[in-house]
Formats: C-alpha cells, structure tokens, sequence
DNA sequence: TTTTTCACCGCAAACGTTGTAGATTTATTT
DNA sequence: AAATAAATCTACAACGTTTGCGGTGAAAAA
C-alpha cells in the first residue's frame, strides 16, 4: 500500500502540483471548483501531508519535547499526561525522555531533541545538574525551555514550579496549629532547589512562629533510605511527634517504618507530607498532605509554552500554588 | 544559529556532498585521509544529520509508537520506561499517546502514528474497541503492530502479555492452600479479554481443584467502584473470608473499603492481588500478590518488536510468566 | 607504450512539500 | 477593439539527504 501524494491527486485530475497543495490549504487563488474536487479526491484517496517533507520545508517540526527524570513517577506522569493532551489539542506531538538523574543521559536526550528539533522543550533538571550550558546550547537554536517542578536556581530561564516556599509554610503552619513540637523532616536530594527552597521555607516558618519546636531535618533519596532514617529516629529516645515528608516517596518509606513499629497515627506519631494527591488517600486513616498537582503543572507549563513559541513577553517564573487537605494524619 | 548542512561542511573543505555523506557513514569508496578529515569537521561544527530530510530520503523514522489507555498508571508507565530504555540503546525513539480507553481518540492516535510513519507500533487496545479494522490498516503500511498486555482476542497478531492464565490460577492455589472458603473476586471491565481470561482460570482452577469454595465475582473498573462493592459484600451476612483483585486499582479500592470497617488483615480478611509490585507493598501487612511486571513485559515486547522488524518468523504470541509474592495478607 | 584495473570522487536525481514568480485565461475598462 | 486588471493556475527552485552511475587519475598489467 502506498501513500498518496500531492504527485498523486495532481496527476490524477490534471493540475499541477501547486494548484493541488494550495486547493487543500484553502489559498484564495485557487477556485472553488478545483477545491471541491481536490479536496473529494484527497478524502477519497486518503491524502496525508508527509510529515517529514514538510517539516524539512517549513522547518516546523510541531513537536515539543517533555526531559524528566523518570516517566514511571507519580509525579511526572500526571504532568506529561497534562501536557500530552493539551499538546495534542493544539496539534502538538510530544516526545518523552527520561534523564534517570545522570547528567551524562540528559545531555545525550537535550541533543536528540535538538537533532529532532522540537520546537520547545519542557525540562525536569536532573539531581547532578550543574551546567547549564547544554540547555543554553538548545536556546542558541531558538529552541524554548520551560523548567518544571525542579528548575534551576539562577536567573534568566522560564520556570514553572510549584509555589515550594508556600508548600512549606501551609505544612508548617498545620503542624504548628496542632501543636507538635519535635518535628522529623524528610528532604530531597540537598542539590536541589525544591529541596532547598521547602527546607529553608519551613526551618523559617518555625522560627518565627514557634521557636520553641524541635526541627530536625535529612536529606535523602527513595523509600529506602526514608524507611532507614524514620526507623532510627522514631526508636531514639527523642522520638518526634510529628513527620514530615517532603514527596511520596518519602512518605512511603515513613509509613513502611511507622507500619513496622506497629504505631498509630496519629496517636503515637503525626505525619503529613507534599504530595500529588494519591499516595495519601492509600494509607488508613489518610494523610493530610498540601498538594502540588503534577496535572495542574501540566496545564499552567503548557500555556507558558505556548506564549514562549508565540513569542510572546512571558513572566519568567509561574508558580502554582499549593492547598491543604486533611486527612487525619496530623 | 545555523544548522551544520552536508553542504556547509562540503563547501568548507571543498569537496562534494556525496564525498562528505559517504566519508560519514565508512564508505569505502572513500579514502581514508578525506575520511578522517571529515569527521574531524564533523565534530569541530557540531555536525548532526536532519532527521527529517533522512526520513524523507530513506523512508526510516526510527520511531517506534506506544499506544496505552493512559501514562499515569502503574503498570503501563513502567512498561513505557522500559521500552523507552531499550528503544533509545538500539537508536529507535518513541512516540507515546493515550488512548483514554475511548474507541474515538484511540483511532485517532492510529491515524496519528501512521502519518507520522512509526516503524512499529506497541498497542493495548482500549476497552471500548471491538473494530480491529484500524489496526488492520497500520498493517496494510507495512507497520508491525505488537499488542501488549490487553491484547485483542482472535488470531492473528502479535502478542505479548502476562500469563493471564497462570497468574490467575497461582492466585487460586494460593487461596486453597489457605483453606479459605467464600472469594470475593473483582475482575476488570469484561470486555477485554484479560478480566476473561483470568477470571475463567480462576473459576475453572476453583471447580476443579477445591469444588467447595463460594466464588463470588464481579466486573468493574477503577478504585471507586470497587470500594463501593466490597463495602457492600463485607456488610453482607454471606461475608468473604477473601478478597481476590484483579488489579492494583480494585487492591486500593477494596483496603479503602477494609480501613472504613477497621478490619484486620488478614484475620478478619485475607487479601490477594494481582499486580506490578508495588502497590501490595505500601500496605500492612504486604499485600500477597501474582507478580506482573510492566518492566519485564516492556522489555520482552520490545525484542518481539525487533524481530518483528527485521522480518524473522516470531512466535504469534509470547507470554511472561508470573510469580506469588507472598506479603502477608494471605 | 598502450591497455586494464582500481581507488577515489562528483553529478544528478530523487523523497514530498511549500513559496515565489511568472504564465495563462477571463473579465473589465477605455 | 485594444489595453488593463483580475482570477486562476503552473513552473521551478528550494529544504538536506542518500545513492546509482559515471568520471578521473594513477598504478599495474600487457
């Protein structure tokens, strides 16, 4: 089965090939007439631009790259899912890589998007970011990107993020209001500003507030190393009352360890936790967590997006900004 | 910024383009002195061939299709990642779309993916599909299409799925070997042929080996659902003294239902699951599950795929096998 | 010396599309 | 009727690659 071309149509009713590009494009030029009849034929025969050519001709690719640290993450795969639809609303294909936080992967995947020059590229920077220049490299090709969720710290990039500092503060303010006072805080990889921005938010909303609580904070990666921490500390002679998570997965090592001490929460221990929203409604009773939607993201980074293709003047940074929901956890 | 053009790179060391494609790909037409400084320039410009104008010429995309009801699942995000990882070591990319399981939006995605020449096609088809004709039609294009985990149920594809027979009938054994007597099952959308499948294996493995079990099984989609209906059956006087789920979407659904009656796991109520691991692991006791990975049935649908690419006789069907994970909730 | 052989390289035609500029026909004006 | 204007269409050259085939020069064989 072959595809039918602009060649095709055109020598099947008689006109040249122009007439029949400009006839499916609806150019006032062309007549009526031949547009019907170009335009039957074309259904008829199932006519598909080629993708390809045309890209190679007009050098519009129609194609936005997603670079996340791992798709398989409760997190980014409400955002991609976001972004997906909305990309393909607006006649957008995605392509998805996955840095797997090594530098090395993501620079290799910041120059496949090049080579299949996306025409903007929404960004997760990987933990061993450092060097932005491979993303400059991208800019310098008229290629925009949009960091989401983990952005770089500097200046000079559009970002998209969840409103960290405020994320922090709602979880420090309910964990204050229900007067805990030995607080165990869990962070992510200290290289990031998510990490940073959330721990710093919270150490000062305690500080001002309530100088008397006891925060002690880690940072750490994955369940594992989580379910490790939260078991040494909660067996310590100065057991925290409260616990805070600063992603899912923290959440999940804390409650694997408070399942393990076989302790009730919130009785024996409180906790709360960042979180997208599904994670806290598994646990029994459910987590009060503040939210962060990777979905929402999705949406607000992709009309980001579209001003920065339209060229249009953009804020720099957009943030999302965050909600208590109680659970009965803390 | 320019891109670097086989012509840029002909003009600067004067020679023909022919001479600088074929330096770049070993030719041996080409000596080895003109080959070397070629490359040289190659690298020193940054040189990357246009995909589009390749793809234009040679009619090879290198794109590989995922077509999958949705991202943010479980199951299919690994799988996706999986196959990501394979598909980018072997120089292939991979264009994902959602299918929502809506019939309309899946054969749009077809559409989508055939104008945009994949090379081949990974698909679960969505569950509302009864018309294979779409699929049909990628073939026609010479594109290979492998069906993962919801396969279609007549003859005649490429399928690669979970061992929906033996995972069902390893959950059963598990049950009798427990001596437990009244299973409350919940099964998928009937539909598909996985919810048959598996639920036929469980009914047959019941009848034949343990003919005294009360098997009580029920059809529905998603977590909502199946909390309603286990909290109906658990308040029944004909009270289940095990709960079998199909998927980690009826697991979460049925706990829900199991934390709002405070019972106890697995004393009050046994529980297995069929599932990709990770969910049975976020509860306490563990949830007893038949392992199903996504990963592993990536990575075995993607070597299909290669076969299938190359043309080899490949077996229609390949199934990956299943294993209990015991967790204590059984 | 003439012929053959080879290693090396260039020409030119595709792939399917779009845009510019010009060609043809038809309608309108003088 | 001739000249101008408008409507409709066509030719052609790109975009960046790949590839069959033909051409050059020099070395090897005659």
């Amino acid at each position: 089965m072959q595809q039918s071309t602009l060649k095709k149509l055109s020598e099947v009713l008689g006109i040249s090939i122009s007439t029949v590009s400009r006839a499916l494009k609806d150019h006032p030029d062309i007549s009526e007439n031949t547009k019907t009849k170009v335009k039957e034929l074309a259904t008829a025969l199932e006519y598909e631009p080629n993708n390809y050519a045309v890209q190679l001709r007009t050098r519009q690719s129609n194609v936005l790259g997603i670079l996340v640290p791992s798709i398989d993450n409760f997190f980014y795969d409400s955002f991609i899912a976001a972004v997906e639809e909305d990309a393909r609303a607006h006649g957008y294909s995605v392509m998805i890589m996955q840095s797997r936080d090594k530098v090395q992967l993501e620079t290799a995947n910041l120059h496949l998007f090049r080579k299949n020059m996306v025409m903007g590229l929404f960004a997760a920077v990987s933990i061993e970011t450092d060097d932005m220049a491979p993303f400059h490299k991208l800019e310098e090709f008229k290629i925009p990107v949009v960091f989401i969720d983990r952005v770089p710290e500097v200046e000079g990039y559009h970002k998209v993020c969840l409103a960290d500092e405020d994320a922090a503060r709602i979880a420090a303010e309910a964990i204050i209001e229900k007067k805990k006072k030995r607080v165990f805080a869990l962070f992510g990889h200290p290289h990031l500003s998510i990490s940073k921005i959330r721990h710093a938010s919270l150490t000062e909303v305690f500080e001002k507030k309530s100088p008397r609580t006891k925060l002690t904070s880690v940072f750490l990666e994955g369940m594992a190393e989580s379910e490790r921490a939260t078991l040494e500390v909660l067996k310590s002679k100065s057991k925290p009352d409260v616990i805070f998570c600063m992603g899912d997965m923290h959440l999940i090592g804390v409650m694997r360890a408070v399942h393990k001490l076989k302790l009730k929460v919130p009785d024996d221990i409180a906790v709360i936790s960042i979180s997208n929203g599904f994670m806290p409604t598994l646990y029994d009773p459910k987590i009060t967590y503040v939210e962060t939607s990777g979905f929402k993201l999705g949406k607000l980074a992709f009309v980001q997006m579209l001003s920065c293709l339209r060229n249009d003047v953009t804020p720099e940074q957009v943030m999302l900004s965050s909600v208590l929901v109680e659970g009965g956890s803390l």
